[in-house]
DNA sequence: TTCGTGACGTGCA
DNA sequence: GTGCACGCCACGA
């Protein structure tokens, strides 16, 4: 498989994502069958583009933060969009418990 | 080619 | 609860 195989997986991953809901890195890279590599999530988001149909503001780190500089536009634009899903913000965090994707559950809550 | 860096995660102290 | 070390892969210099 190749580099770019996996970029699709991982978008084709962020896409299920619901409104409201939001999920680790390492939970995209696992459902995309890439266990433990997070970090290509992360490089696949970085070099994805703000007007693209993939919902990437709903990725968060295992901290249930945002991974971005909380004073750029980037994390303020995709803090404003969970906001608007719903999604409360605790600080600069996300109740995971609360607003995680639960895969198995599509069903919210 | 090697080296360093990066929208990260997990394990352990 | 926090902080540090290690691992993982892709990409540019």
């Amino acid at each position: 498989m190749s580099g770019d195989d996996r970029r699709r997986r991982i978008y084709a991953t962020i896409r299920r994502i619901p409104p409201g809901r939001v999920a680790t890195y390492g939970q995209i890279a696992r459902l995309a069958g890439l266990p433990g590599q997070a970090r290509l999530v992360g490089y696949a988001l970085a070099a994805l583009d703000a007007d693209s149909d993939v919902p990437w503001h709903r990725v968060v780190n295992a901290r249930g933060a945002i991974s971005l500089p909380p004073k750029g536009h980037p994390a303020l634009r995709q803090r404003a969009r969970l906001e608007a899903e719903g999604v409360v913000f605790t600080g600069d965090r996300v109740s995971r418990a609360r607003f995680g994707w639960n895969p198995r559950r599509t069903t919210s809550r």
